[in-house]
DNA sequence: CGAAATTTTGACCGGATGGACAAACGTTAG
DNA sequence: CTAACGTTTGTCCATCCGGTCAAAATTTCG
């Protein structure tokens, strides 16, 4: 009697972890249908049937890749803390995100793909999982506007703004470095882009002399 | 002689635009790659036969799409004066881009699979036209900012949060939607969020005191 | 070593899909 | 009426793609 998830040998669990790897890449780049199993076994360096030795079908693929993923992805929400400064709080949340966006720009292109086709595959997790979450959050989030701590506004669509602006990043990648040109949109741009959305954000958030 | 686009008979004209709009729903909602040709012709009312008459290849009939929807889509910004209170203007331009995704979601979401998938055929329009639109644009920001009627930041990352947080609206609707729930997610929620994106760009483009 | 279990692969299948084509249909004008 | 032109469709084809299968290669373990 083995745990819940038994990955039987550590061959299968190498192997599944280098599919995983290349599937991102494809995935994220080419979108479900988009994506072939072909192209994905070729980037993880093994044939067609080889693959489908360890995931039974393409859709098991992406499955698991966003199973794994979300976690990772909702972390920076996760710890968004009732303690500590509110703005300090929210700071750090854009600034991680905006991290996210450019060390993990394949899970961000993954995500936006998924949803911009409707998000056929992971829909329950959203209405189930990430609602509870952003309800959880944005109760926090009222709870420092009615302290005073934070300027009054709905916190579904900052949560919502600060989840675009810095996704942006990400997923429109190609029209920001075509935008900015090959000076301007160096590496450098992600510096550029923290510092306007820290300034943005805080701007917004401050709360007006000392109402209420 | 004609002039440079003479479009045949007045059928031609007609027919082509029926294709345009079914091409619209079956692209915006699935990728180009996600898109069949016979799911278009049915959504057109015809045969793909009949389709392939009037566009012969299927990347025609993107192109043609994406073509059309280029002024459509950058109308906003091209209106960005220069005459009457910046912030007015941004702020009429932030409504007006949250009004676009609120009635028009399948050019937004169109748009959002072409750049997610590394915009392979709108390249040279990114690299061209729009980078010269933005830059053009940017300057005029720049001289506010200069005369101390507007807060003093990046005004290329303030465009890209602008077209970032409106887009949004369209392209993550059902996550919006489904994080909302049932009774908030409505159609008020546009209305929410033009209050919520009013105030974070005001505040954050309000310039300070009276300095410089 | 050698049998059993696991992993890998070449060959193949069926359905979907982009596109070609010629024949049929309709419309217009002499 | 009928020739000419524009439009529509049924049929067909080649390729791609997800997935199967049996056999071969490799690893594991007694």
């Amino acid at each position: 009697m083995e745990a819940t998830v038994p990955r039987r040998t550590r061959i299968q669990q190498e192997k599944r972890e280098l599919i995983l790897e290349a599937a991102l890449e494809v995935f994220s780049a080419n979108g479900f249908r988009g994506a072939t199993i072909d192209q994905i076994a070729e980037a993880a360096g093994m044939s067609k049937p080889n693959l489908l030795y360890y995931f039974h079908r393409k859709e098991d693929i992406h499955e698991a890749l966003m199973q794994r993923l979300l976690d990772t992805w909702l972390a920076p929400l996760r710890d968004l803390d009732d303690v500590g400064d509110p703005l300090t709080e929210l700071s750090a949340y854009i600034r991680r995100k905006l991290e996210m966006a450019r060390d993990y720009p394949r899970e961000s292109r993954l995500f936006a793909n998924e949803i911009l086709q409707g998000a056929p595959r992971i829909m329950p997790m959203l209405e189930g999982e990430l609602k509870t979450l952003v309800d959880d959050k944005a109760a926090v989030i009222k709870g420092w506007m009615r302290a005073g701590r934070v300027a009054a506004v709905d916190p579904y669509h900052l949560i919502f703004s600060i989840w675009a602006t810095t996704q942006h990043y990400a997923d429109f990648d190609v029209q920001v470095r075509a935008v900015l040109g090959t000076e301007r949109g160096g590496e450098e741009r992600f510096e550029n882009a923290a510092r306007f959305l820290e300034r943005l954000f805080i701007a917004g958030l401050t709360p007006k002399g000392g109402a209420d």
